[in-house]
DNA sequence: TGTACATCAGTGAACGCGCGTTCACTGATGTAC
DNA sequence: TGTACATCAGTGAACGCGCGTTCACTGATGTAC
């Protein structure tokens, strides 16, 4: 059953990702909007009415590139978050590395960055399926404020009264273990990082801002700390204490 | 020359307006992409050909919509701090209502906010037009900072080292009268108050936030700290030690 | 004030293009006996 | 092992559509004398 049953199988495997190749550099090149069947068939040497033995519409085709998009993005930042040092280290200094790591993949791909978080395509309703693989990075960061919160790694920051009900809400939502105003920090944390690197790959910072790496890396900490991430050292019974960069 | 002359001026202004109006309109229901000359002569009851005695191609068009929306957002910018409060009042709230009336603009013209805000259209440059009208909001912001800078009401924040050289060479360009240090944190704080937006006209916020604007206000207010801004009533003698919210 | 001319907004037809999708088909691959 | 049948990837033509842009034109508005 979940072995490659035959040639057919295997083709039909083969053909789907050099179509959904072929049209990720078509969006490199004209963005999604543009993004047309004919021309990915063109440009594969088959006949267009031939996609439709493995997309039954162009839209279908989009939504398998957004899927492939946060699934992208979602294992660049499990990535980072694993190669990060141990669970209990420097979190700021995990949180940077994470941070670090999705926006280099979002330089690397402008436009699936776009496609995912741009403006939405229009006439485009995102089918469920989206869902899931959207949510990954922001399970990365969840991840970390935990690892964080187990190891003493974690001041609690202050909860004005107004917001605590929210809190409270996206707190049972997201991660019932961690203080809601952790957890409502980490929301506005999580928009913020985004924030910045949508202003550099969308272009915002031409002519503003050179050093973008330095000034990205600074705000990525700044933002780690506004969540209540504590530096290595602060953490000293458990064996938690390594130097920042 | 600059009075109205006649009646065929009148009309070319009024005209010229009109499309750009159901432009917008267009603009709402399907996006920048899809925006049409042939369906916007249609709506008006003109015949395709005639738009083009207004503007020379639908790039054009394009172009002046751009330049509108960072007119009215810039603007909409430009009467908060107005209205804000004197120039020496509680600094982090009156850029607080700036924030938020940006974000008001932004929650009633998502498609325009899209335009200037959101991944850029396909194949089209901005021309130098649209640099000057582009920059109104953060010369708000500089000027926000500028005020409490004056009235004693601003912290610099600390310098790291290495995003020193930058953080000067934007401040030359930006605001040489203000500290290096808070023009860099400035420039992240841009970016982050654009993230909390665009997450939230985006859709990134379906789902996981209820209370935005309280989540937003509180953002906002943190982004004000996080430049140096200070309450109003802690200015005393040399205006440093102030109680965050 | 009246006439001759210039300006220019808007018309209507046309050009050439690319698109998404459907449909009946061919022929190769896979399966059941 | 060989044969008959089912599956299904890919073809090629066609449908109907909307688009940006050009061009020669008509007729109203404005201007110079």
């Amino acid at each position: 059953m979940s072995t490659i049953r035959g040639a057919r199988e295997r083709a039909r495997i083969e053909v789907t990702a050099a179509i959904k190749d072929e049209a990720r550099k078509q969006l490199a090149a004209d963005g999604a909007a543009k993004l047309s069947l004919r021309a990915v068939a063109r440009e594969l040497g088959m006949v267009s009415s031939a996609l439709y033995r493995y997309f039954p519409s162009r839209d279908d085709l989009l939504t398998a590139l957004i899927v492939d998009a946060y699934g992208a993005v979602g294992a660049t930042a499990e990535a980072a978050r694993a190669t990060a040092g141990g669970s209990t280290g420097p979190h700021p200094a995990r949180w940077a590395t994470v941070a670090c790591a999705v926006r280099d993949w979002a330089l690397a791909h402008p436009h699936e960055y776009a496609l995912i978080y741009g403006s939405p395509v229009p006439g485009y309703t995102a089918p469920q399926d989206t869902i899931g693989p959207a949510s990954r990075v922001g399970l990365v960061l969840i991840g970390l404020i935990r690892d964080a919160f187990l190891s003493d790694g974690l001041a609690v920051p202050p909860l004005a009264g107004e917001l605590r009900p929210e809190a409270e809400r996206m707190a049972a939502d997201l991660a019932p273990d961690l203080p809601p105003a952790v957890v409502a920090a980490l929301v506005a944390a999580w928009a913020q990082l985004f924030g910045l690197i949508s202003f550099e790959v969308f272009g915002q910072f031409n002519r503003v801002v050179e050093a973008r790496d330095l000034l990205f890396r600074r705000a990525a900490h700044e933002l780690a700390h506004s969540v209540g991430l504590l530096d290595g050292q602060a953490a000293v019974a458990d064996g938690a204490s390594s130097a920042g960069s």
